[in-house]
RNA sequence: GGGCGCAUAGCUCAGUUGGUUAGAGCGUCUCUCUUACACAGAGAAGGUCAGGGGUUCGAGUCCCUUUGCGCCCACCA
């Protein structure tokens, strides 16, 4: 006998690092079924997932979490189901946020900037830092359980990734979809970058408006020179004035007609630009007119372009008014409001200020305000590919879940605006294009040029900047493939499945990469799009690391287990809802891992106590029959919900199923049957071991550490006991065993789960008065039960309803029927079971007699409230099935009532 | 300005083709160290499903509307 000393609380710490390697080393996160192997069956259809790469900044948070836990729930789901199953690894070198972290860390270690370093030396050390961060975050996202193929990890910097930016870059430019100029863009004066529109956010801050004169130019003003002498208009940002190009008033604005045409002055610059009329400006806001400042405003710059109005720069890269701002030139711009201000309030073109809620444009990385400016930059034409990428939802070839986020993203394809995508900084694909000293022509190509395409000229040099960090993410489900080679990898697994993620990146990468994709490869990137919900915290608030709100799941992970993480995770939402984490739930599913494993424990050791083995067919207990048929149940709702993409409902069913069904039923019952030893013991033992191996396979996915762990232990136990025979097609790891299948066949009948119900009722309705009555529960009482037609089965499972609910076994009757109610006895009603308990000198005859007489009461309400509904137009409009249902019970309800009469006499 | 989501037990949330006694976990109360588990077991209390109207034999679920909270997009100076 193969004796286990499996401890009595699941050690997480010291199982799951273990396990990982367990499944690591075997080899189980490689697919089934590789192109690059001989044995290979194009035939066969896998199911692919590439990761959202992390970013190597070195930051685990709840969302990192949340996607493997989806992902992984997905992958380990269909790998089970035998099919050949890849997920792509792989980290982001995110611009942005990686180089502002090393240039904090230079200036904070080393204090020196990264220009004082220089761009070679700069980018070196982001190298180190990446192959750092690199390792912890990969470290963090294996300890997280992910089972994803490492060994096809990749890098949105490296070689193979490098090549499709440049592939895809050059296809677009030579398609003249990639074109560069001086465009209105967003400007980070902190990053000291152009950002695309998606970087900024806007948040509301008090403010205030400022109401001033725009005085007209003398030569013009002769007619209306003593009343009408100037122009009031408002602006939240003062400063812009200085670089205005035109004031513009409506069209069909009376009182501002007469001075379209006319010149107004610059206040404290004295240029004199022009009133121009144009019907977007609203009458009845602020003054009803409008200062242009195409130079810094996106409106403006578009009334600028329609009256051909100069779009002036009166701010610099970083932020200081230039020389266009005159006395002004060198100040910072909030200065510059400060001053001007000040100034014109001192010249008298001051009306008044107004406390005014403004709608702050901020980085999304630095935070600070972004100031839109003229630059030359460059840029994607989105709309051919927006077209493409909308199409392909709005023709089903591509789903997203949940569906209410297809509107979302039609409106976004809708109304895109040219993408820009170059960004002046030093970590990232630099752009592949060149330009010509000699003759000023562009060479763009997939290999660094050492002469001008144009004029043979060798006086080249690369243009500085660099591609925003979504145009090589934009390529991840076949760039990491091998794209544009024709790889085996690309030809088999690509297009990929699933992508899932959260909804914040739905428009930063989602879109991107379906866009890119059908551009690209002519196929759409997936076919399914899972949009899971933000976590948050306790208090429904976003975490944030700089607000100190955030929670780090690596203590949590260290507290409670990762199991319990992903599984409070996966079961705390809903496809596209967020999810607030409390520790008290995480806490409540350690509490579940726990559980798993002690039952665990008591099945093995059920396994290890099995004598010999019994001969002939399975002999099947009333609850061997009812456990075996809930699992059944559970077996199906599970892969329904699965399907239906309803994980956490699917998580909850399972462990209603585990705890309450088998832990607190079953094990208990199996108990007694195990006592009996023989051949019983030995289909009891089956039975237990059958049950938790299947609902092992169905946790697996959700919580798969302590699942493999405990597998282990029982297929061992099992292979080392008369009962081998079960285990012995088994694989060697939990990981890869088949997913399990409703089994009909098996010798369990519908009806015995309606019995096995009946006597739950029993038990716990003697439970119940035991308690209410408060019978020590070490009292074992005697009982008359009178089963009516359920008497054979009250004899049967007389021994379970003894055990169960603390009757003494010598001192129970099981009847079909009394002539006569027993005298001095508590009497209950389950059903048709009517029981008595002769609690002598416990009753209180009265209260007895109130408790009967309200049961009477609902059961009676129950009766009219059924009888008036089969009564009324539902028994001929509902279904049949559902009008039967209602009959039954109805026809119980009276039954009860019945009973309860006869007792209250 | 446009769009979307949420509002269910004290708390956090499930409840997906509308089916009639609305569920769970936590918390609370009572009891129990019963040989898998006190990270447990047994029992109990607790909800007019935000308000109003409608459709239907039947509404937490569908439609309209009001209120409150949140999010996304657009960005009227």
């Amino acid at each position: 006998m193969t004796e286990y000393q499996l401890p009595k609380a699941y050690d997480f710490k010291s199982t799951e690092p273990r396990v990982y390697e367990m499944w690591e080393k075997g080899g189980y996160f490689k697919p089934s079924n590789d192109p690059n192997k001989p044995d290979f069956d194009p035939t066969r259809k896998p199911f692919v997932i590439s990761i959202p790469p992390p970013n190597v900044t070195g930051e685990l948070h709840l969302g990192h979490v949340m996607f493997v836990a989806m992902e992984d729930l997905m992958i380990r789901y269909q790998r089970m189901k035998g099919i050949p199953t890849l997920w792509v690894p792989g980290t982001d070198h995110a611009g942005i946020a990686t180089q502002l972290q090393v240039e904090k860390d230079l200036l904070r270690t080393e204090e020196v900037t990264r220009e004082e370093l220089g761009r070679e030396k700069f980018v070196e050390r982001v190298w180190q830092w990446k192959v750092k961060y690199h390792d912890i975050i990969t470290g963090q996202i294996r300890r997280i359980g992910a089972s994803c193929d490492w060994e096809r990890e990749r890098f949105t910097l490296d070689d193979g990734l490098s090549k499709a930016v440049r592939e895809a870059f050059v296809r677009l430019y030579e398609k003249g979809l990639i074109y560069r100029g001086p465009r209105l863009i967003n400007w980070s004066p902190g990053l000291k970058t152009a950002v695309s529109d998606l970087e900024v956010e806007y948040s509301e801050e008090p403010g205030k408006l400022y109401y001033f004169k725009y005085m007209l130019a003398p030569e013009t003003s002769e007619a209306s020179k003593t009343s009408e002498d100037y122009i009031p208009v408002a602006t939240t940002r003062p400063e812009t004035i200085l670089g205005d190009t035109a004031v513009a008033v409506h069209p069909d604005d009376e009182r501002y007609k007469k001075f379209v045409g006319k010149k107004v002055i610059v206040p404290m610059l004295g240029r004199e630009i022009p009133v121009i009329a144009d019907e977007y400006v609203t009458r009845d806001f602020g003054t009803g007119a409008l200062k242009i400042t195409p130079g810094h405003d996106p409106n403006d710059y578009e009334i600028g372009q329609r009256h051909k109005l100069p779009a002036l720069s009166m701010l610099d890269r970083e932020a200081k008014v230039t020389e266009i701002g005159g006395p002004y030139a060198g100040l910072d711009r909030f200065e510059a409001r400060k001053k001007l201000w000040a100034d014109m309030k001192a010249a008298g073109l001051v009306i008044k200020e107004e406390s005014y809620t403004l709608n702050v444009p901020r980085t999304q990385r630095g935070g600070e305000i972004v100031e839109p400016m003229v630059s030359e930059q460059w840029f994607v034409k989105i709309a051919p590919l927006a077209k493409a990428a909308e199409m392909a939802v709005r023709d089903g070839r591509i789903k997203i879940i949940p569906e209410r986020f297809e509107k979302v993203y039609y409106n976004w394809m809708e109304n895109i605006k040219d993408w820009c995508i170059s960004r002046q900084l030093w970590w990232g694909h630099r752009v592949p294009v060149w330009y010509c000293d000699d003759c000023g022509e562009q060479t763009c190509a997939r290999i660094d040029p050492l002469l001008c395409a144009h004029c043979g000229g060798k006086n080249i040099h690369q243009d500085p900047d660099v591609l925003d960090t979504w145009f090589s993410s934009g390529l991840w489900p076949f760039s990491t493939l091998g794209w544009p080679e024709e790889t085996p990898d690309y030809k088999y697994f690509y297009p990929t499945t699933m992508m899932e993620t959260g909804y914040d990146i739905l428009f930063f990468w989602v879109a991107r990469m379906i866009m890119d994709g059908l551009e690209f490869t002519g196929q759409v990137p997936f076919s399914t799009v899972y949009l899971h919900g933000l976590v948050r915290n306790e208090d429904g608030q976003k975490m944030s690391k700089s607000k100190g709100t955030g929670i780090d799941p690596l203590p949590v992970m260290e507290e409670f287990g990762t199991d319990a993480l992903r599984f409070t995770l996966l079961v705390g939402s809903t496809p596209g809802n967020d999810t607030n984490l409390s520790l008290k739930k995480v806490e409540g599913n350690r509490n579940f891992a726990n559980k798993i494993w002690n039952a665990g424990r008591f099945v093995v050791s059920a396994i290890n106590s099995v004598q010999a083995a019994a001969k002939g067919e399975h002999d099947w207990s009333l609850a061997d029959s009812w456990i075996w048929a809930r699992l059944q149940f559970t077996v199906r709702e599970v892969e329904r919900l699965f399907q239906a993409y309803q994980y956490g409902e699917a998580g909850r069913q399972v462990y209603e199923f585990f705890w309450n069904d088998f832990a607190d039923w079953y094990v208990e019952t199996a108990k007694l049957q195990m006592a009996e030893g023989g051949d019983r013991a030995f289909y009891t033992a089956q039975t237990l071991a059958r049950v938790l191996d299947i609902s092992l396979r169905l946790l697996h996915p959700l919580t798969p550490f302590v699942t493999e762990e405990l597998w282990g232990h029982l297929r061992k136990a099992l292979l080392g006991s008369p009962l081998a025979d079960l285990a012995k097609d088994w694989p060697q790891a939990l990981i890869v065993a088949p997913w399990p299948e409703v089994r009909p066949e098996e010798k369990w009948e519908a009806g015995k789960t309606t019995d096995f119900a009946l006597v739950q009722e029993v038990i716990r309705a003697i439970r119940n008065l035991r308690a209410e009555k408060k019978v020590a529960p070490s009292r074992r009482i005697p009982a008359t039960l009178v089963g009516g037609s359920k008497a054979a089965l009250l004899e049967e499972q007389s021994g379970v309803i003894a055990a169960l609910a603390g009757l003494d076994p010598a001192q129970v009757s099981m009847v079909a029927s009394l002539p006569a109610k027993p005298e001095n006895a508590v009497a209950l009603v389950a059903g048709p079971v009517e029981i008595y308990l002769p609690l002598s000198g416990m009753i209180d005859l009265d209260q007895e007699k109130a408790r009967l007489q309200k049961e009477l009461s609902d059961t009676d309400a129950q009766i009219t409230r059924l009888e008036k509904l089969l009564g009324s137009d539902f028994a001929n409009k509902a279904p049949a099935a559902v009008v039967q249902k209602e009959r039954e019970r109805l026809a119980a309800f009276k039954e009860t009532a019945a009973k309860l009469k006869a007792q209250l006499g």
